[in-house]
DNA sequence: TCTTATTTTATAACCATTCCTATTTAGAAG
DNA sequence: CTTCTAAATAGGAATGGTTATAAAATAAGA
């Protein structure tokens, strides 16, 4: 089970499973694309007395092993989701829904590109903006109402 | 000129050509990747009285006209560069510090993948995170005397 | 059970960014 | 050149996400 091979690498490094630590990887298998604040809310209906340092000392741990991945959702926030099968999103800048997207264009002429700068590769991000199906109808109609009012 | 051309295009949109909008394009197309903060202090040395919010209210209005693009260099403060020849970077999460590379892996594959989620593609990132030859030369060293001292 | 290093809580601090409003100004019109 | 006004700025306070600190609590090995 992923959730139960999450606390074993957690315990393996030399990591406390914590009853918070265990809320927060349950929560983050459970989610795609939670923010900090979300998770908070998640532990607190169990762990009232939780606080804001324990998620965020926790979220950088998992991103220091490598567990988890940060997303730029461009409103402020940032989203965390488990690294499992490697994926990109289509991120709607209205409403902030994110679709993932199986299809990664890394290829052997931009590991060239970063080798001929003797750069050392950790990760990318590759991520489209736009607008989903619904927002992109509900602009075109708040767009058809200003021309209305200007003409 | 490229900076007479964003002036142009700043006045064609009905917008004033304050002292600080021509600082600030001018700024922005001298240096890449600058900062909100390394613009703020620049224009401080002719414009001792600018403030904190003329420069993220004019870099927010660039935003809209499509004339700069926000960069998540993953040190918690945006950059900013001018949209001019399509790029992508490599991203050293030591220093800073950012190369271009000319390469774009955006593909029809990837466009299909939009589409199939009638997805309307604004634009996109595609950043690769890793150390630079110096920093990895420098963590290399470091690693090395810790060993020195644990052993 | 005892012990200790690790972790959590609670709170304050931090820092980038945004907001507010009185004042100033760019640029249009006369 | 002068007047006028919507737009822009200065100055400072507010916001919100994230991090730091220190005292109290706790996981897990002996």
């Amino acid at each position: 089970m992923n959730f139960q091979k999450l606390i074993k690498e957690f315990k393996k490094k030399g990591y406390k499973l914590t009853p918070q630590r265990r809320l927060i990887l349950e929560i983050l298998s459970k989610e795609k694309h939670i923010s900090a604040e979300e998770i908070f809310e998640r532990i607190k209906q169990s762990q009232p007395n939780v606080s804001f340092g324990t998620v965020y000392r926790n979220l950088n741990i998992l991103l220091e092993l490598g567990l988890i991945n940060q997303l730029d959702f461009k409103d402020g926030r940032t989203r965390f989701e488990l690294n499992k099968s490697h994926h990109h999103h289509l991120i709607c800048l209205d409403c902030g829904v994110a679709f993932e997207i199986q299809v990664c264009p890394f290829n052997s002429e931009i590991f060239r590109a970063a080798d001929s700068q003797d750069f050392s590769i950790e990760n990318h991000s590759f991520e489209i903006y736009g607008y989903c199906r619904n927002c992109k109808y509900n602009k075109t109609k708040k767009l058809d109402g200003k021309e209305e009012q200007q003409s």
